[in-house]
RNA sequence: GACCCCAUCGUCUAGUCAGGUCUAGGACACCUGGUUUUCAUCCAGGCAACAGGGGUUCGAAUCCCCUUGGGGUCGCCA
């Protein structure tokens, strides 16, 4: 079914993506831009990024460039917008809408000329004060356009001596009609919009003013973005009016949720790291194993006083894995570093409120292009289901090739964890990728799992919990027997691969253990990785060497009397 | 509180717009059994939903109304 096209003179499908500089990209804003981007991709249109930097207190440069990263990693490009790695650029910009402060005043003064906008002097705290009472007297608040009552001398000497002063919006009368193609028509009452602020004291435009300008100047057909905004368009088409620009169509996205039902935020890695300070009966800040304080007394303080308050990233960061808690993945690059593939995540994103239909799930994003219109877009909210997700990952990696996945795992410990591709050898560590391929769901569970690798035969522990007891004590001829017996064994080996390894193992477990290899392979792997979880135990010896693994299996039996007395 | 949005298995959803083919399909999760040297796979099977009430109709998951429940917005933030 085509597309309705937008009433302006060009048939041009154009779609944007204009996030605020505050902080990183996260799945909600992931998603928007990605339906965005595929929409406009399905149809030869063209997507634009726009950098909404109009909030002075709040805008870095650096975080603006956070968002194109999390976008190029996600495979979302962009044709025109703020120039990055090679696409971005356009005849409508500037991208940046702090550098388009001129644009905005010329079509501020064209609504101020015609009486469509007015100036208010009312300071924050007066307009704080008569909100407050309102909501005191029960009563819903709404700028009263006390100001629309000035004469225009006051006005003029008020401006001339200074005085700070805001623009707003004279909205007109009358119910305002939203047409959303996603939830069909809306109806904003008359009445229920108030004189909005179009022009802060500080002469930057709000985010009101801005998209309207913006969106009718960079052509934009189409305006995909998150509910919250729903109200939002109200104000913005009785601007589009007032202003005389055409509207762009519509179509609001529902949220995105967590499994209980909570708006997925940023918030929720504070909550999480709270939730163990108070579990673990944490009382005053960290001390580093290096003798660094992690927070200092005032911010810790100022942090558990207020739950209003964050701690910033990278602190965060530290403390959750101080306290040993795994903070929950909300922000796209929280998923990078998971070590979810960039296919799969945008595969299930685009899930989330939307599906091709025919029972078909996992696909890529040529396959969304192609298939994606707004017609297929659901009205209801959908949660986040990172097990469903996990899913997909495991099965992305397990459709690829072996030589892929030591390409995507190469990649990813280059970039995560250098340190431990940098312990192994090539051959080593193509081995530990072959061995865990198999049996991995993400990127990164490889090296969560595969520390005991890395260690110094020396520094291998064993904690006698109640799998490794049973590995190495129990039965006729225990595990520790089986070691003492295995140790000459392995040392005489003509050469240290996994066939010999397979070979000589198998033929000591049919000899000593009933062909029951595991009788033999668990007091093995307690042995060399000090738990009872490895790559299948003849991966494990040959990726570990000769002699690590005859140091380790003498360490564990040097071990035996105080790890046999040990309950 | 006011305004607005939403409502199919635990979760994501197909089916809804064009009412019958729906004793409601798929996927994830979960449960059971099998394979397996650990973990994980893999195979077979199973559990599980149209929020409630009223209408319209020969016929409603599908259309209308009400109720209930969930959510969003109400900033010189975006």
């Amino acid at each position: 079914m085509p597309e309705p096209v937008p009433s302006t003179s060009s048939t041009m499908i154009r779609t944007r993506f204009a996030p605020s500089p505050t902080g990183h990209l996260h799945v909600g804003g992931a998603r928007t831009a990605l339906f965005c981007w595929a929409f406009s991709r399905g149809l030869d249109g063209r997507f634009l990024l726009r950098i909404e930097d109009t909030d002075q207190k709040r805008s870095s440069i650096e975080s603006g460039l956070g968002f194109c990263e999390d976008l190029e990693w996600l495979g979302i490009d962009w044709d025109e917008g703020p120039v990055h790695n090679g696409h971005g650029g356009g005849d409508t910009g500037p991208y940046f809408q702090s550098e388009r402060l001129a644009i905005y005043a010329e079509h501020l003064l064209r609504l101020l000329e015609d009486g469509k906008a007015y100036y208010a002097f009312e300071t924050p705290e007066e307009l704080a004060a008569g909100r407050k009472a309102a909501r005191e007297a029960k009563k819903p608040y709404k700028y009263d356009r006390a100001a629309l009552g000035l004469d225009q001398e006051t006005i003029d000497t008020w401006i001339a001596e200074g005085r700070p002063h805001v623009v707003r919006f004279k909205v007109p009368d009358g119910p305002v009609n939203i047409s959303d193609i996603v939830l069909g028509d809306v109806v904003v009452p008359s009445g229920e919009l108030e004189d909005f602020i179009i022009q802060k004291a500080d002469g930057f435009p709000t985010y009101h003013f801005a998209v309207v300008v913006d969106d009718a100047l960079m052509e934009v057909s189409h305006v995909i973005r998150g509910q919250e905004h729903l109200n939002n368009t109200a104000k913005h088409i009785v601007l589009q009016d007032a202003l005389g620009f055409d509207r762009p169509i519509y179509a609001h996205l529902s949220l995105i949720f967590n499994p209980d039902g909570s708006k997925m935020s940023k918030r929720d890695k504070d909550k999480a790291i709270r939730a163990a300070v108070v579990e673990q009966g944490v009382e005053s800040p960290p001390i580093l194993s290096d003798g660094a304080e992690l927070i200092s007394e005032d911010e810790w303080a100022r942090w558990k006083r207020s739950k209003d308050v964050q701690l910033p990233q990278a602190q965060a960061a530290l403390l959750a894995e101080h306290l040993g808690v795994d903070l929950p993945e909300i922000d796209v690059e929280d998923f990078k570093r998971a070590g979810y593939l960039p296919g799969v995540l945008i595969n299930y994103l685009s899930l989330l409120g939307w599906s091709p239909g025919n029972d078909i799930e996992q696909f890529d994003a040529a396959f969304l292009v192609k298939s994606f219109s707004l017609d297929r877009v659901l009205k209801s909210p959908a949660k986040f289901d990172r097990a469903k997700l996990l899913a997909f990952n495991q099965d992305a990696i397990q459709a690829m090739s072996g030589e892929e996945f030591l390409k995507e795992l190469t990649e990813f410990c280059r970039r995560e964890v250098p340190e431990f591709i940098d312990a192994m050898t090539p051959g080593q560590f193509s081995m530990f990728a072959e061995s865990n391929h198999p049996r991995c769901r993400t990127l990164l569970e490889p090296i969560r799992s595969g520390g005991f690798f890395l260690q110094d035969d020396a520094e291998v522990q064993w904690q006698m919990s109640k799998p490794v007891r049973k590995a190495l004590l129990n039965g006729e001829t225990c595990g520790f027997d089986h070691l003492v017996n295995l140790l000459p064994l392995l040392e005489g080996l003509s050469e240290w691969s996994r066939e010999q390894l397979e070979t000589a193992v198998d033929g000591y477990a049919a000899e000593h253990a009933e062909g029951k290899v595991g009788k033999v392979a668990q007091p093995l792997r307690v042995a060399v990785s000090g738990g009872t979880v490895s790559p299948p135990i003849y991966d494990t010896l040959a990726i570990l060497g000769r002699e690590s693994v005859l140091c380790r299996i003498q360490r564990c039996l040097d071990a035996r009397q105080s790890l046999s007395s040990t309950s």
